[in-house]
RNA sequence: UGGCCCUUGGUGUAAUGGUAACACUACAGGUUUUGAUCCUGUCAUUGGAGGUUCGAGUCCUCCAGGGCCAGCCA
């Protein structure tokens, strides 16, 4: 059955952009076309804040049955490369949204570009000036105080003509000329001070024109041109641009144009204990404080990626956040929340011990091997169940005993107690062994036979842990991952610190002697589970030097205890 | 004594002049072979002051606080 009458209740709550969307088809126009672009700058991985507008533009798209480009922003080669384009096209795909055969560049209208551009000056409204950048600053005068015009604004059209097309040609040094459009140098806002157009940059390789041309365009005059070319009707970027709208208006309004897009703006995602500068992230990549672009930790959408998030958690938090024009301070909970719903929902239960103290059941015969049946998932039956193997000498993590419990509410196992095996046994320590250093370094236990699928009789056992078995755990190394960032805010820069001195020395934990339960033995890269008690693990493409599986922490489960155990003066 | 924009609970959003809603967090309980999940309950009169109106979070004025802008970056 098609969905097609789908009711307005199964879409994302209207924002504003929506609300604008909605009156201009209620107005008829665009002549009820919607069409966005989004369009990344390939000079780096997208983030976190692009996923904010990849949902919103093509999110808009789906909804009005529209389109949305994918337009790569190529005018500056000397930062861009083509291995981001291919990063940036594997990541929006993952996210899962298709732009068919909508994929442009900003390149792709460099001719079309250089003819606006002559338009322009055949208008009198664009003109090359000779000042060189230092002069041009102080031409361009201050937030409160007007510029001045360059002594070359009133060149004759032909003179500019010539010149432009010897821009072209190659006869001028880079930063010796530059093509400025004629507007107001007393403006108050800057961006119409006489602003840049054209550049002459020699001697760089653009990945997609190759070395064709050696003037490039600026972003102003490319952006609203491209957006025009394009047909697009709305223009949604961040609200650093807004300055920029009047340019926008400007020069789409000099020139025949296919269209007039609208230039709308929303504010740009923050998340807390983070960063999503592209600035500062490169250089966290190219300083080694990372391992890379798709390093775990990294707020990318390859580091989420392999870290474990989804496409849905992504997609549904940028839901949650919602669009407006207000400053925000996005906490790291929300999405930590939003990646439990999805993989509480979907990610299969495993046990894996990640500290391990060995645990022998001296009544259980030395021999025997129980092939026990364990639930893939607590709530859902049709996830099936596997078997596990219950033996006489098992692992349980040394979190799970104390040989005095610290309080009453520790529910444990602690010397002479009872605890039951998750899927297993009521066990009883009866011995704890230590080493010389009077470190513990195994338990003496006895299991009830009578308590597998019962409760035992008479007596209640609260405690309940996880356990693998020692003759049939795959030993594998896990990587336990915190907030990059120890500053809510480590850009702010209140107190005129450089972000790099709030980067958290313990983002990364990496514990080596881990023991997995054997049907991990089964799972493929980017498998994800949870760790019963524990959180939800991703299996990483790469393994140790001596082929041990690395898993992921993608987010822990909530902790109740460890804020018990907090509130109680720490442990 | 530059311009533009923003301001609803701890956080993010909703309410589009008709009597503050949702999610996250926190706290208090209940269920539970994951201290998970799930369930129940508690937590704001909307930055401030005036004004318009029968009625203002929504409209107007002023004030305060915050953000962005002086790249031949995007």
């Amino acid at each position: 059955m098609e969905n097609n009458n789908a009711p307005e209740d199964s879409r994302p709550a209207g924002n504003f952009i929506r609300q604008i969307i909605d009156q201009d088809l209620a107005a008829g126009k665009n002549d009820g076309k919607v069409v966005t672009r989004f369009p990344p700058e390939p000079n780096g991985y997208l983030h976190i804040g692009h996923a904010k507008s990849i949902c919103l533009n093509f999110g808009i798209a789906e909804d009005y049955n529209g389109r949305c480009h994918l337009r790569f922003d190529d005018t500056n080669p000397h930062k861009e490369d083509l291995s981001f384009v291919e990063a940036i096209k594997r990541d929006v795909q993952w996210l899962g949204f298709s732009w068919g055969e909508k994929e442009f560049y900003a390149s792709d209208y460099f001719e079309q570009l250089h003819d606006y551009a002559v338009e322009l000056i055949k208008k009198g409204k664009a003109y090359v000036c000779d000042l060189s950048p230092d002069e041009a600053r102080e031409y361009r005068g201050t937030l409160t105080e007007p510029g001045k015009d360059s002594p070359y604004r009133d060149r004759s059209v032909e003179e500019n003509l010539d010149l432009f097309a010897r821009m072209r040609a190659g006869e001028f040094e880079d930063g010796s000329r530059v093509l400025r459009a004629k507007i107001d140098m007393a403006s108050s806002n800057l961006n119409l001070r006489d602003p840049i157009i054209y550049r002459i940059r020699h001697g760089v390789v653009h990945h997609q024109t190759g070395d064709e041309w050696c003037i490039y365009p600026m972003y102003d005059f490319t952006h609203c041109l491209s957006d025009s070319i394009e047909g697009i009707t709305h223009s949604l970027c961040t609200l650093e641009f807004e300055d920029h709208r009047p340019l926008y208006d400007w020069i789409l309004d000099q020139l025949a144009t296919p269209c007039h897009p609208q230039q709308i703006e929303f504010s740009r995602l923050n998340l807390q204990y983070t960063v999503t500068s592209k600035r500062k992230l490169t250089e966290l990549v190219e300083e080694g404080l990372v391992e890379g672009w798709d390093d775990p930790r990294m707020p990318t959408i390859a580091g989420l990626r392999r870290r474990g998030v989804t496409p849905f958690a992504i997609r549904d938090f940028c839901d949650r956040i919602g669009v407006t024009k207000a400053d925000n301070s996005v906490e790291m909970g929300l999405l930590e929340s939003t990646i439990r719903d999805d993989l509480n929902a979907h990610a299969p239960r495993r046990m894996a011990v990640l500290r391990p103290l060995k645990l022998v059941i001296e009544n259980y015969p030395e021999d025997r091997c129980e092939q026990l049946n364990a639930a893939n998932h607590p709530q859902n039956e049709d996830m099936g169940t596997r078997k596990i193997h219950f033996t006489r000498e098992l692992y349980i993590d040394r979190d799970d005993f104390m040989e005095v419990a610290p309080n009453k509410k520790f529910k444990r196992l602690v010397s002479g107690g009872e605890v039951r095996l998750r899927n297993a046994y009521v066990i009883r320590c009866d011995e704890v062994i230590k080493d010389e250093q009077g470190e513990i370094i195994e338990l003496r236990c006895s299991y009830d036979a009578a308590t597998l699928g019962a409760n035992p009789e008479g007596r209640k056992v609260k405690g309940v842990i996880h356990w693998v078995s020692a003759a049939h755990a795959i030993a594998a190394e896990v990587r336990l991952y915190d907030r990059l960032f120890s500053h809510p805010a480590p850009d702010a820069g209140k107190e005129a610190k450089d972000y790099r001195e709030y980067f958290n020395p313990d983002s990364l934990r990496t514990l080596t002697q881990c023991y997995l339960e054997a049907a991990l033995g089964e799972a493929q890269a980017g498998d994800i589970f949870q760790f019963e008690r524990e959180g939800y693990f991703c299996l990483d493409p790469a393994q140790t030097a001596d082929g041990k599986p690395i898993f992921n922490r993608t987010v822990t489960l909530r902790d109740s205890w460890a804020k018990i155990e907090k509130q109680a003066g720490g442990k």
